[in-house]
DNA sequence: CTCCCGCTATTTTTT
DNA sequence: ATAGCGGGAG
């Protein structure tokens, strides 16, 4: 270490030995075992801190994976405070972001335009059938999401439809090559890539293009991948790529914590690292800052039955009073109540909600615990589940916009074209795409390449109208007019929102205020991001997840599937749901190789534990529609019954105890909730960066002026206010973003 | 072509 | 239980 500033910077955020030397290494290639808990940010941090200013690499020269945009962008402050300069070069993000931005920049090189749609799932789902339906294949022996999930394992592994045509050698197999093949063909046609596409085609990018990818070599001068168990085999061809054998890597990683295998997560990436990249220094972090000795007893109880792993065990210097506790209920309802009333207890004794969290197999679960949370008065967030973004309202608005970006996307023409119904139906389509066959072209330029003499019958009318719409919205987006006021028009023109008004059910009425509330985020950004354009928009809203968007709030208690909750904490802990069938899985039992990855997944979860671990099961779980027996996780089996607390919770005693608990006066609603805004509150007011917002409370907003707060909704990251201005409107904000001040 | 009824699968996890 | 889909009637 030469830069004496470094040194004692580093010798501020105070490391152990190990970590200190994972950081300070300079000779090659660096594998970094990270167990749960062991300051594995805080060593990412220190590296790229270290390489920056020890070894005067520039930020845009560093190359940067980690799990979540949210992890990126905590990594880029931290290394930002810590050297005390913006680092704004920094190429830090998911591989996916990073990715999309090469593939941007070459899109040329690889036949495609720079501004690519990006397909998620629904989209993907729609594709797929289409391929289906024109290979003329039965959905029923073809199951969409059996084949997307085949073609999505290809994809992962670098294989091309030519390449798995070639090893076709059964009926099935080569019947199945035809779909994969017409599914990329197609894509590219729309100029769009799905997300396996974003890494298999940066891969692609570099094998063919000996000059790009030299230039990609070069620039980057450092590589580091957190979260590296996760890594699929396109990722791996990546970094190998870019590395070459200057060695110029580091990785950090926990195998124990690999829950991604179903998605093509290859946890040999992290046990053959050494022999991938000769001369690789290892450094396994094993002392744990973050649990009891206690929690950590329990976990290491667990995954040391688990076979596919390298050996170590944490350990941790700290002590604990609290015994881990395996509570045994008759059936869901009662485990909810059960949880409510210890969160209930630990509140009164002084913890905050915030400090709990509720973990669960399947989102499905959420639903008995929201319920119950509502009644008994117990602010709550739901992080994950269906995200605002995959609301079908939003999709409709989004796919417009992204029409407008890539006209070439029919699967988004195909989507909005009826929506509201406007006679266009599959005889119309057919019309459409007839001409679009002729012309080589997608639907929506073949649309607007003929009047309305091409079409008959009651299409004649519908094609008008739409042609009409989407000249005019083209316009707007060549003048580059604000993307809200340009929705707005294309909603109000399109009947849209019309559609919704009339219907007047509940439902339509949550989907126009979703609508609303896109426009007013749409309208936000567009301030926020003075320089970026609709694509940008869009790009961002494709690759971010609910967890990042997450916030930790005092007042509310976390309810996550474990997946969502891997690389956080929490003091207290609900393990919820441990019965054989959900946890682990029922399409897992029988495989053992994916039954060790419920089994981490398990790990993962009470590792996320400080202070206490409560986990339970129930007899009997309101399943598919019915009552379903249920017997304990057999991974309950694994762990000495002198590790945790038994107990057995008769029926009558929790309904009476619970009973005392004072019910809220709310009626449960039973419509669909949105992500933290579905929590009956507790308190009147809020607490959000300092700001309190109650109602009635007089704000300044910007742009509106001064308004009062009519209604609040929603939690923290999602606390959205109504607005009542002077002028007499009535606006919907998001108070993260709206950046009201008190008035 | 649209609407409505009844059938079906859905619940694994997500970039 | 429920959303989403296919099939049949209007």
């Amino acid at each position: 270490m030469n830069n004496p500033a470094f040194a004692s910077a580093l010798e501020a955020i105070v490391l152990n030995d190990v970590q200190k030397e994972a950081v300070a290494w300079d000779q090659g290639p660096q594998l970094v075992f990270a167990g749960a808990g062991t300051g594995k940010t805080r060593v990412l941090t220190a590296k790229i801190a270290f390489l920056i200013q020890d070894k005067k690499i520039y930020p845009n020269h560093i190359f940067a994976a980690t799990f979540t945009n949210k992890a990126a962008r905590e990594m880029r402050e931290r290394v930002e405070a810590f050297i005390g300069i913006p680092c704004e070069g920094l190429w830090i993000g998911t591989f996916h972001s990073l990715c999309a931005r090469i593939l941007r920049k070459e899109a040329a090189r690889m036949g495609y335009t720079s501004s690519f749609s990006i397909y998620d799932r629904d989209d993907q789902i729609r594709q797929v059938r289409k391929v289906l339906k024109e290979e003329e294949l039965d959905e029923k022996s073809m199951p969409p999401r059996q084949v997307l999930h085949r073609i999505s394992g290809l994809k992962s592994r670098c294989i091309t439809p030519e390449e798995y045509d070639q090893a076709a050698n059964n009926f099935l197999e080569r019947q199945f090559s035809t779909v994969y093949t017409t599914y990329c063909k197609q894509l590219k046609k729309q100029n769009a890539m799905d997300f396996d596409d974003l890494l298999a085609n940066t891969v692609y990018l570099f094998r063919s293009h000996a000059d790009v990818l030299e230039a990609y070599r070069t620039y980057f001068h450092y590589v580091l991948v957190d979260e590296y168990q996760d890594t699929n085999i396109a990722q791996f061809k990546l970094v190998q790529r870019l590395v070459g054998n200057r060695g110029n890597i580091f990785v950090v990683g926990d195998d124990d914590q690999s829950i991604y295998g179903w998605r093509g997560a290859h946890i040999e990436n992290i046990l053959n690292f050494e022999r991938r990249f000769p001369g690789t220094r290892v450094c396994k972090l094993e002392q744990n800052y973050r649990s009891t000795q206690l929690i950590l007893d329990f976990a290491n109880a667990l995954i040391s039955h688990n076979t596919n792993r390298s050996d170590k065990s944490l350990w941790t210097a700290a002590g604990g009073k609290d015994k881990c506790k395996l509570i045994c209920y008759r059936d869901d309802r009662n485990e909810a109540d059960g949880v409510a009333r210890h969160i209930q207890e630990l509140n009164k004794a002084g913890m905050s909600y915030g400090t709990m969290c509720v973990l669960f197999r399947t989102n499905a679960q959420s639903r008995v615990f929201e319920d119950v949370f509502r009644r008994a008065g117990i602010a709550y967030v739901l992080v994950g589940s269906v995200s605002f973004y995959e609301r079908k309202e939003i999709k409709d608005c989004l796919a417009f916009l992204r029409l407008l970006v890539n006209p070439q996307d029919d699967i988004c023409f195909e989507r909005i074209m009826n929506v509201p119904a406007r006679g266009l139906g599959d005889k119309a389509k057919e019309q459409l795409m007839l001409l679009a066959l002729a012309r080589k072209c997608s639907l929506l330029q073949a649309l607007l390449a003929h009047d309305a003499d091409a079409f008959t019958g009651r299409a004649r009318k519908g094609f008008a109208q739409l042609r009409e719409l989407f000249a005019s919205a083209l316009e707007f987006y060549r003048d580059a007019v604000a993307p809200d006021a340009m929705l707005e028009y294309v909603l109000k023109e399109s009947g849209y929102l019309d559609m919704y008004e009339s219907e007047g059910s509940e439902e339509a009425e949550s989907r126009i205020e979703n609508v609303n509330e896109l426009l007013n985020t749409l309208a936000i950004w567009h301030e926020e991001n003075s320089g970026k354009g609709l694509a940008d928009f869009l790009e961002e809203i494709s690759l971010v997840t609910d967890v990042d968007k997450w916030n930790r709030q005092d007042e509310s208690v976390n309810l996550m599937t474990m997946h969502c909750a891997k690389g956080l904490e929490f003091e207290t802990v609900f393990l919820v749901g441990l019965e054989d069938g959900l946890l682990p899985s029922q399409q897992n039992i029988d495989d053992p190789a994916k039954l060790e990855e419920e089994r981490r997944l398990l790990y993962v979860g009470a590792t996320r534990a400080m202070k206490k671990l409560f986990c339970s099961y129930v007899e009997q779980r309101f399943r598919f529609g019915s009552i379903m027996p249920m017997l304990p996780s057999r991974f309950l089996d694994d762990i000495p019954k002198s590790v945790y607390e038994f107990e057995q919770i008769d029926l009558y005693t929790t309904v009476a105890a619970f009973g005392q608990q004072p019910q809220a006066k709310t009626i449960p609603q039973k419509s669909r909730t949105v992500p933290g805004a579905g929590a009956a509150p507790k308190y009147e007011d809020y607490s959000q960066d300092d700001v309190h917002y109650r109602m009635g409370q007089y704000v300044v907003h910007k742009t509106y002026g001064q308004g009062r707060i009519v209604n609040l909704s929603g939690f923290g990251a999602d606390l959205r206010l109504t607005v009542l201005f002077q002028d007499g409107s009535r606006k919907k904000l998001i108070a993260r973003l709206a950046k009201l001040e008190l008035a």
